[in-house]
DNA sequence: TTGACAGGTATAACAACGTTATGCTTAACT
DNA sequence: AGTTAAGCATAACGTTGTTATACCTGTCAA
């Protein structure tokens, strides 16, 4: 059942120990990667719930212990795969936007995030805290949120004056993602059953097209190319 | 510790047992009551994490045996708060309209809604869905989510034309849920550090109020008194 | 070479959780 | 009275996240 033994002996010191000063080897190959990718997989197929301790540690052939050796418990699990989530969101942010005009950028953007929101809703649940109490994020993974945030605000504020004020930019930044967010959950909401028409996507582009448009008009000095 | 008998005797049967036909006395006062008012005390205080069967007998003064002959166990007493939910989503858009034009009236109900979820923290995370997984709502419990839909739905196509078709009445009610819940949820969320104004209710309101502005303009039947 | 040391691992245990099987008590009806 | 059914307490089961203990195995120093 178990794998009888790991041949390759493999030590992990990398960041966190005590003293970086002797022991400077730190390769820390295999049970780290294999641990990570075990509660990936899990975590894609059936969600948080798939993700007990034991059942990364089976999958990823370690033994409980491990995902404490290498990870900080579940907590460091689910860190890892907070930051795996945002660090999507950041990335899907990261498009060219020569030639567009400011309502086609934030559309686009728009688009990303609702594909990655559909494709990744264990990420997605998992980051909004539709996780049930049991995980606060770490000071680490909060950072890799504000900075996907940042990115999202500087996107955003291309509709407004070019010298608006960052609380401004933050508003909007916020009213964009609210409206959009809030598809996104109330799918996933026992509301999903009470709506006949199943295309949410089109109805979230829709919907949030209105409210650029109302925007663009409200801020006029926008740069619409 | 635990106190040490119930004097007045009560006894169950009401609805769920088998026939209806012999037991027909059916009181059940007191301890039922005790569970769900201890529960939503627990509850209230320190949210789903405070929320144990254990926690609750001992609150409520029943051994743990009788959160399972009262309630469905866990999951019955998470309906019984879902539905408490709702029922207050439900009765906040029971106001008077008269005299109130579209968007104060659409306002109004924001209004409620936002200071329900504000006050209400608890509930409002449970009904949707932040709740981890351990818990799916029964069907009595959709039925409550679907009725306090449909009053929203009624209330928010005052602002389409009046024989509007029923898809696109639902797609303006959930146009405007998703906006309010947006911020609610974004609220909830890591983000809500990342924000330094922390006046969340009134911006809020004057992202939704834009919106309703361009809706109102996009439908321009509707009875602005 | 020998010794000590440090770190990853396995086993087993702990506390807390939701749930349930087992009996006991007690009220109600024949 | 005697039977029946339902609520109750106790204790247990299985699973969860976490940890104490001991074992093994490399690395470094004497």
């Amino acid at each position: 059942m178990r794998q009888t033994k790991i041949e390759s002996p493999e030590k992990i010191s990398e960041k966190a120990s005590k003293q970086p000063s002797k022991v400077g080897k730190a390769n820390s190959l295999h049970a780290k990667k294999r641990i990570l990718l075990a509660a990936s997989e899990l975590f894609a197929a059936g969600g948080i719930s798939a993700l007990s301790v034991r059942s990364i540690a089976d999958a990823a052939g370690v033994s409980t212990i491990g995902i404490y050796s290498h990870f900080n418990g579940k907590q460091g699990i689910l860190d890892a795969l907070f930051m795996e989530g945002y660090q999507m969101v950041y990335d899907s942010m990261a498009f060219s936007t020569v030639g567009l005009s400011a309502k086609q950028i934030l559309l686009k953007g728009v688009h990303g995030y609702l594909t990655l929101a559909n494709e990744y809703e264990g990420h997605y649940r998992l980051i909004f805290g539709e996780n049930g109490n049991q995980y606060e994020p770490s000071d680490e993974a909060r950072e890799m949120s504000s900075k996907a945030f940042k990115r999202l605000v500087s996107h955003s504020c291309i509709i407004l004056p070019p010298n608006s004020a960052w609380p401004l930019k933050q508003k909007i930044a916020l009213e964009l993602w609210a409206f959009v967010h809030g598809y996104v959950s109330l799918k996933h909401h026992a509301t999903s059953a009470m709506i006949s028409d199943q295309h949410w996507q089109e109805m979230a582009v829709e919907g949030i097209s209105i409210h650029i448009d109302a925007l663009i008009a409200k801020y006029p000095t926008s740069q619409t190319k």
